[in-house]
DNA sequence: AATGGCAGCAACCGCATGACC
DNA sequence: GGGTCATGCGGTTGCTGCCAT
């Protein structure tokens, strides 16, 4: 699979930026999926005002421009996470991301890159992992997976009945990223449930085209992939503050 | 002050996978 | 079943800033 794949044909060919990321390229993909969501990486830059790839874009709003992102340095707890998920999972990232909610797999893969390898090669004995969160997990976990490969099925039904959440997916890498994000981003105090429930709501039209009457410049995406993606629950602000950025991304989930 | 080495991090690349036709 | 496309993932690269000399 080449790098050109990704643009969809009819998308006009123009030179392609790379490299850092500018400060005004971040305000025009993050307002772009403020007022639009996200609906097809390959075909937004354009209306977004980007000569970037889609796959760029992505990479930029999932590892840095998400609003749910924690930023700074990695506490201690969340070392002997990764050291002790590490060990179970080995170079799943995105699995580990999972147990590290606001931390993305490129900032753990780098951290553990940088740092944390080292410091594992060290301690790799067992007893060097402190006794801290999880610990009954880790010893599940590894259990389970004596002899097995940790991409099977043993691994699935672990992560399956680790959070009790009824999946048909195969892959628990996924499917943990999708259940425990939601979970742990709408707080505890719901039950998942509660939050289908959420999600499922259904909204009025009204709301719905609300935008496209007060925005001049409202640019809509082709209709046909308007919802592929919906990443983030709707109708809940992540940082709790209730600001528009999570009403629009509701608006936009449920056309 | 200059510069060379190194660490940390953002971004890119290639491959895998799943959905759709 | 095979082809195409979009997305996700992990490995790798390269830029930048810091620090020692």
């Amino acid at each position: 699979m080449t790098e050109e794949m990704e643009t969809a044909p009819h998308v006009e060919k123009m030179p392609l930026r790379k490299g850092a990321w500018s400060s005004e390229e971040d305000q025009k993909l993050t307002d772009y999926i403020k007022r639009f969501g996200i609906w097809n990486w390959s075909q937004m830059p354009k209306p977004a005002g980007l000569a970037r790839s889609g796959k760029s874009c992505r990479l930029r709003w999932m590892n840095y421009l998400r609003p749910d992102i924690k930023r700074g340095n990695f506490s201690n707890e969340e070392e002997e996470t990764i050291l002790k998920w590490h060990q179970v999972l080995g170079n799943r990232w995105s699995a580990i991301a999972t147990k590290l909610p606001g931390r993305t797999d490129n900032e753990i893969k780098n951290y553990w890159h940088s740092r944390l390898k080292k410091r594992s090669k060290n301690n790799l004995a067992p007893a060097t992992v402190s006794h801290t969160a999880k610990e009954s997990d880790i010893e599940v976990n590894q259990n389970d997976l004596s002899g097995t490969d940790p991409k099977g099925s043993n691994l699935e039904q672990l992560f399956t009945d680790e959070y009790d959440l009824s999946s048909s997916s195969s892959d628990p890498a996924v499917e943990t990223d999708r259940n425990q994000s939601t979970v742990e981003n709408f707080g505890s105090s719901k039950t998942f449930e509660e939050l289908q429930n959420l999600w499922e709501q259904p909204f009025s039209l009204e709301e719905c085209f609300c935008m496209v009457e007060t925005d001049p410049g409202f640019m809509a995406p082709t209709g046909a992939v308007w919802l592929q993606e919906q990443i983030y629950p709707p109708s809940i602000s992540y940082d709790g503050t209730g600001n528009e950025f999570w009403d629009v991304i509701k608006v936009n989930s449920h056309v």
